[in-house]
DNA sequence: AATTCGGGGAG
DNA sequence: CTCCCAGAATT
């Protein structure tokens, strides 16, 4: 097979050939093309599959078939036409932008990127979609498809998600786009990434652009694109307690694997206030000792690890008697030794809370 | 740059 | 169950 190197290369001549073939028939891609009608399927398709969208398209087109019939209408009746399909603010702003068109631009949709930003709801996308589809301009329109598409086709390793590289990626589609042709361009990369570049597994062996893609020639069309995306992390809450005896602190080593293995941490345990304190206590119980647990917190801290978060609350308490059991995992630590001993995270900052 | 905002279908 | 989808607004 012949590789072909993707840089510098038109390659948009192929995909149009392939959207002559393979284009979907969708109620919004009536001709002539109405800016009302390509922007209220814009709005609609924002994160939502084209399937979810076609009822709900159809039926707002009956109910509010010009800007007129939706600018007139209530907001409670536009909000109930939109009942079920997420993402509300979408209604609403949808709903407040064609009122504006109406009093502002006197019924017609701004036919420039700078007006059309201004109106709620549309953004680089939405306006790029706008005026390339309905209004034939030359504008990008960088969705996720198509940043799915350019981080395959270029071999684009890194985060999509990132500003950088939709910035990157958008100019690859600005120096990609056919003169006079950018709103079907723009389309066919929507099918082409809804049928063939689709996320999980690529459809590579029909795929038009199989012999100029990076991500397939190295035969990692799985792997692209990368998105890193910030999963919330699990909360655990722990009660520290802080235990004085004469001039030292009773501290506790970890265990040897696991999280901050080995290293030394003060008495704690998960849970939260009495519950807490009390598991604290009968801890410290099976050591050897009987502590007395301030009622009122020390302090609060947290601490983010990759994959979890501490939320401590700290307690002061005092050694009231027994003898600890001999052995290595606990020790009293002279506390003008405290920088001493290897701190597991946030408990070597703790020592500054009893100075 | 990170969060929030819904719901549904695919894997 | 997780991921992802024709994103935008907010913080």
């Amino acid at each position: 097979m012949v590789i072909e190197t993707i840089n510098e290369r038109q390659w948009s001549p192929r995909l149009l050939a392939w959207f002559a073939q393979h284009r979907r028939d969708l109620p919004w891609r009536t001709e002539p093309r109405d800016p009302y009608h390509v922007w209220v399927a814009e709005i609609m398709l924002q994160q939502t599959k084209v399937e979810a969208v076609r009822p709900y398209y159809e039926n707002w087109l009956h109910v509010f078939p010009t800007m007129e019939a939706l600018a007139a209408a209530e907001p409670d009746e536009v909000l109930r036409q939109w009942q079920g399909l997420g993402y509300y603010s979408r209604a609403r702003n949808l709903h407040a932008a064609v009122r504006e068109v109406m009093t502002k631009y006197g019924g017609t949709v701004p036919q420039t990127a700078k007006e059309i930003r201004t109106l709620k709801g549309i953004g680089e996308y939405t306006a790029g979609a706008i005026l390339s589809i309905a209004y034939g301009q030359d504008e990008t329109a960088v969705d996720g498809n198509v940043l799915r598409i350019f981080a395959r086709v270029y071999g684009i390793a890194r985060n999509i998600l990132s500003s950088r590289v939709k910035k990157e990626i958008t100019q690859l589609v600005a120096a990609q786009l056919p003169t006079g042709k950018a709103g079907m361009f723009n389309e066919a990369l929507m099918d082409f990434g809804a049928m063939v570049c689709i996320p999980k597994t690529p459809h590579c062996e029909v795929c038009p652009l199989m012999t100029m893609c990076r991500a397939y020639c190295a035969g990692r069309e799985k792997e692209l694109p990368i998105r890193v995306t910030r999963k919330k992390v699990p909360v655990e809450n722990r009660t520290v307690v802080m235990i004085r005896k004469q001039g030292a602190w009773l501290i506790h080593r970890r265990p040897p694997t696991g999280l901050l293995a080995s290293m030394w941490e003060f008495p704690n345990v998960p849970g939260k206030g009495p519950d807490g304190r009390e598991a604290v206590r009968q801890l410290l119980a099976q050591v050897g000792g009987q502590v007395a647990i301030e009622s009122h917190p020390l302090a609060t801290r947290e601490h983010v690890f990759s994959h979890k978060k501490w939320r401590l609350t700290i307690y002061a308490g005092t050694w009231c008697g027994g003898t600890l059991l001999s052995g290595k995992e606990w020790q009293w630590l002279p506390i003008r030794a405290y920088t001493t001993v290897p701190w597991a995270g946030p408990h070597g900052k703790l020592t500054a809370l009893e100075a």
